[in-house]
DNA sequence: GCCAGATAGTTTCATATGAAACTATCGTCG
DNA sequence: CGACGATAGTTTCATATGAAACTATCTGGC
């Protein structure tokens, strides 16, 4: 059990088993280590990876719902939009109804690159997970759910 | 299983549960959640805060030593210790043997925050694997371990 | 129809960050 | 001793980021 003390002795704080820490440094490694796999070869950031995984899973998003679905904000999605439309890789189209929405699609070349990149990135995450059992991966699934769902009682980002 | 699928179907790569993904959003809402904690009381950035408790545990570091214990570039280390010193909570004192190394320690104030933040960093573990039982916790650790070490497959940040 | 919020998205501005260049000191090989 | 490469740490510079202000449009009550 991380961090664990007997009744009475000082709290001790070792970063090393503290959960916070941990987690953190192992999703930087691992966004780290695949970023650096698209990023030079195709040029993108992960904020404009993220968006083309979702556009190219769900077509016609706009820029709030591509938000929603990223854990980005609008600012970020904002700027990675712009960025991905001048390399003409998405579509920026008005919507029918309400002229505020712009309703983003991948073009050709954002579709391919979403072709491309896709299947690294799956291969990646079964490297990832090749290390784990079948049980192990569930389980896992399973942990990151329940820690996903109290962390919200830590504070909420009101 | 993360990402299943039949053979011969294509490639699905959905966000909510690709491995990656789902670490680095769950990371960032920890590490927001206990920051947002200690941040505003104690007026503490992040990489302050890992100094902070390195030096409670270890004093008398180099900066080469907390950069290797607190995943944190030298870079990041300069900057977080000098504003450290000029926030009169950690001394850098020259190394006796080897004038370009600086010895960092905790000032009384130094010390002061990190005998408060430490149980409450402490306190905000232990709510957050509260949703857990005792072998998940176990096992969290341990997949923990794992998925570290096999991170350093997927390309090695040369 | 028209005004008072609410909502979508962008821009601005101040700060954070990282890579690379730089400074100072050290260790060692001749 | 005296270069020369390695090491500790800092600074510079260019870019990334987030909060808050802003623009444009929409919706609901009157």
């Amino acid at each position: 059990m991380p961090n664990d003390r007997a009744v009475g002795e000082k709290p001790r704080l070792n970063l090393d088993t503290f959960l916070p820490y941990r987690l953190s440094v192992l999703s930087n490694r691992v966004s780290d280590a695949i970023a650096r796999q698209y990023s030079e070869r195709f040029d993108l950031s992960i904020p404009e990876w993220r968006i083309i995984a979702v556009l190219g899973q769900s077509p016609n998003l706009s820029a709030r719902e591509v938000a929603g679905r990223t854990a980005m904000d609008k600012v970020q999605v904002s700027r990675a939009v712009t960025s991905l439309v001048s390399s003409r890789r998405v579509t920026r189209t008005e919507d029918a109804e309400d002229a505020r929405i712009s309703r983003l699609t991948l073009t050709a070349k954002g579709r391919a690159i979403y072709e491309e990149v896709a299947p690294l990135a799956l291969r990646l995450e079964s490297l990832l997970l090749s290390s784990l059992s079948p049980q192990e991966r569930t389980v896992l699934q399973s942990l990151i759910y329940k820690l996903d769902r109290q962390v919200s009682l830590l504070g909420a980002p009101e």
